[in-house]
DNA sequence: CATGAATGAGTCTTCATTCAT
DNA sequence: TATGAATGAAGACTCATTCAT
C-alpha cells in the first residue's frame, strides 16, 4: 500500500500564465450552469459585501460549488472580474442601443428620457458592483480597451446631430462624452443616496440636468 | 532535537477592537514627522500600485519606519486609509472655499472658472487615490457622514444664490449637488484621459458643462 | 437562491487502497492501445518537464484521452511509474542479453564496446526519465527488488568470467556490480553534459574507462 | 469597529520574481537560528521521507517555526532547496579540498584513498538528500553551473599530474572527471546497499577501482 | 466502456498584528 | 520608543480521484 507521503507531487503556484479567459469551455449544460452560478455569486459577493470580501473560497461558497469546480472555468478571481465587465458592457451597451433605436424619430427630450431611463434600469440591479468594476476597470484590461465607451459616444453623438444641436467651441464628439459622463454621475449619485431605486422624481431630475448641458430647458 | 515548542507563542491577530483615530497624539515634532511620512508612503502606494497592495508592511517599508512605529501611531491600515481620507477632504475644502472667498463679487462665469481651477489642482496630485477614497468612503466612515459634500454644496448653493440664479423644479440645494457631482465627474474623467495633467482647452471644456448646466452660455 | 446543497456529495480521495497492477487486462487492441499512449504520455512529461509536472490530469490530456480512461487503466499515478519502471527494465534487460549474446565468442574488448553501444543505445531516448526512475526507484517497488540489476550483473560476470579475467582481493560477483555501475554513471554524465546524443569519441572514453578498470589496456 | 470583511486586501500568488536568495538578511541572532533550523528541517525530510513529503508546511512543522517564518526568509521551497545544494557543495569542496592540501607529497595510492574517505564522509550523513539535489540540479541552477564539480575536476586533474600520471587518447581533465564520477556512483551504490554506513572493505574495493583506473594496479 | 464535470484535502503564500529586545 | 522577528488565520490554487451521464 502506498503512504500518503510518497505521493509525488508539485502544487506550485499558477506560473504566470495569467490569461483571464474560460480555462475549458463548457460541453455539457451542467458547466454552462456553474459558470453562471459562479458569476451570480461573485455579483452578489461585491454588490453586498465589496471588494475585500471577494474571495474565490467566499465565491464558491455561495455559489454552492466547490472550489474546484471555480477554477475549472476561471484561472482566479481577476478573470471572474473580467467576466463581470465584460457581461455589464454587453448589457449596458445593449441597454442603450435598444433605447436609442426604439426611440428614433421622437424628440432629443423623450430621447434623452429614454435613454436615462435604460441606464437608470441596467444600473439599478448592481450599482455598487459597476462602481467597482469601473475603479478596476484599468487593472481588467490590462492593455486592451473598453469598447462600451467608444460604443455609447458614437450613439450618443449620432443621437445629438440626428436632433440638429450644435455645441459652440466642443465637438459633437466631446459633448456626447460629457453627456455620458454626466448622467453616469448623477444616477450613481442617485443611486448611493437612497436604497431601493431611483424616485421619478429623482429621475425628472437627472433627465433635467442632460436637458440643461445640450439647451433644451426653456 | 528540532522541536522548538517553546519559541511558539500565543500571537493571534487583534481581536477586532478598533478605534480608527490616532493612538498617541503627535506631541513631539519626531512623531508628527513619523505620521507624515506614513501618509507619504500610503498615498504613493495607492496612488501608483492600489488598493491591492495596501498593507501594513508595504506601507512601512515605503515609508522607512519600523513595522512596529506604524503601529505605534496607527491602530490599523482602516485608519491610515480613514486619516488619508480626512486630509484630502480638508485639503478639497480648503481649496473650495479659498476659491469661492476669493471670487467673491466676480462674475459667476469667473468664480465657476475659479473653482474648477481649485477642484483641478486638488485632484492632480493623485487622482487614483481619490477614486480609491471615495469608492471605499462607505467602508471608511461607516457611521458618520462626509462633511466635504454637505458644506461644499452649501457653499456652491450660495454661490449660484449670489448671482441670482433660478432652476425651475428643482432647489437650490440640489442644484448645487448636481453642479458638485457634474464637476467632479468631468474632471475624473479628464484625469483618467490624459497622464500628467489636463490642459487648458480640457479645462473650458469643463468650465462650459457647467456653465450650460448652469444656464450661462449664451 | 444560489445554493444548491445538493450538488455537493460526497467525493473525498480513495482511500488508502492501492494495487499497482492494472485493473483489467487488455484482451481487446483498443485497450492496449489506450495503454500505450498514456504512458508515452507519461514518457514525455517525465522526460521533458519532470517528476513535478507527473499528474494525471496532465497525462491523460497529452494522451488525448479523457481522465476517466485513465483510471480504468491504472489504479493511479504510482502505478503508471510502476509500468514505465517495468518497461524500461525489460528493455535494457533486453538489450544487454541481445548485445552479449550476439558477441559471444568475441574478444572482451569488443565485447565490452558492444554492451557499451547497447545500453547507450537504451538510455538515449529518454536519460531524464531514467534518472528519475532511478531516484523514485525505492518508492516504486517499496518492497520487491529489482531484478534488473541482479541479471545483469549476473551476465556480466558470466562475460568476464568467459574472458578469464580475475580480479585480485574482489569477487567476480563484486567486479561485474561496479562495472554495470561505472558504466551507467559514465553513460549518465555523458548524457546530461550534452542534449544531442552521445559523440563516438565520447563512446569511445566511456568503453576506455571500463577496460581500464577491466585491466585491458596496454 | 470594524467588520472582518471590509479589510482590503490582495492576497494574489506570488509575482514571478522568483529569485531564489534570502529574502531578508539577518540582523540579529535569533534570525540566523531560524534559517538553521529551517534548513536542518529540510535535510532531514529530504533524507528520511523524499521529495514528494518536502512541502514547506513540513518544513515549518518540523522546523518548529511558524509557516510565516518560514517565508520571511525564503521566497519558496525551491529557494530551500537551492540553499540546501549551495551548503552541501561548499561542505564537499571543503572536504575534497583539505584532502588533496593535507595529503600533498604521499603516493597516489595514498591520496586517492583519504580522497575516497572525505567523500565518504561528506556523503554519509545525507546520501538521499545528496541524490535528490543532484537530480534537482538542472531546476535548482537554471541557468548557472555547478561550481562543485569544476573545481574539483581541477583538484583532482592536478594531483594525477603531480603523480605523472598519463592517460593516452584522453586528457588529464578527462581523465580527472571521469575519476570523480565513478567515485561518486561507487559511493552511492554503497550507501544505497546498506543502512548505516560504508564498510572498511567497501572502501577498499571502491578505492581499488580507482586505482583500476589510473592504471596503479598490480 | 468512455467521458469530463465535480469534489475537496492539501499546499503554497501573504499580511495584519504582537511583543521581546 | 523604536525595531523587526515571529505568528497564524485566511485566502489562492492544484490535482488525485470519483461518478453521473
Amino acid at each position: 500500500m502506498l503512504r500518503k507521503e510518497t505521493r509525488i507531487s508539485r502544487r506550485g503556484r499558477k506560473p504566470p500564465e495569467a490569461s483571464l479567459n474560460l480555462r475549458r469551455k463548457p460541453l455539457q449544460s451542467r458547466s454552462e450552469e456553474t459558470i453562471a452560478v459562479i458569476l451570480e455569486a461573485s455579483t452578489q459577493i461585491l454588490e453586498t459585501r465589496g471588494l475585500a470580501a471577494f474571495n474565490t473560497n467566499a465565491i464558491a461558497e455561495r455559489a454552492g460549488v466547490s472550489i474546484g469546480s471555480l477554477y475549472q472555468y476561471f484561472p482566479g478571481k481577476e478573470a471572474i472580474l473580467a467576466a463581470l465587465h465584460k457581461h455589464f458592457e454587453e448589457q449596458l451597451m445593449l441597454a442603450v442601443n435598444n433605447s436609442l433605436t426604439q426611440s428614433l424619430g421622437q424628440t432629443l427630450q423623450l430621447r434623452l428620457r429614454s435613454l436615462v431611463g435604460a441606464l437608470i434600469d441596467a444600473h439599478t440591479r448592481s450599482p455598487n458592483l459597476h462602481r467597482i468594476l469601473e475603479l478596476e476597470e484599468d487593472r481588467i484590461l490590462h492593455n486592451s480597451t473598453s469598447s462600451l465607451d467608444t460604443t455609447m459616444r458614437k450613439s450618443v453623438a449620432h443621437m445629438l446631430l440626428d436632433a440638429g444641436l450644435r455645441f459652440p467651441g466642443i465637438s459633437i464628439q466631446a459633448a456626447a462624452e460629457d453627456l455620458c459622463v454626466i448622467a453616469r454621475a448623477l444616477i450613481d449619485t442617485a443611486l448611493a443616496r437612497s436604497t431601493g431605486g431611483i424616485t421619478a422624481s429623482r429621475q425628472r431630475r437627472i433627465v433635467n440636468a442632460l436637458e440643461r448641458y445640450a439647451g433644451l430647458s426653456t
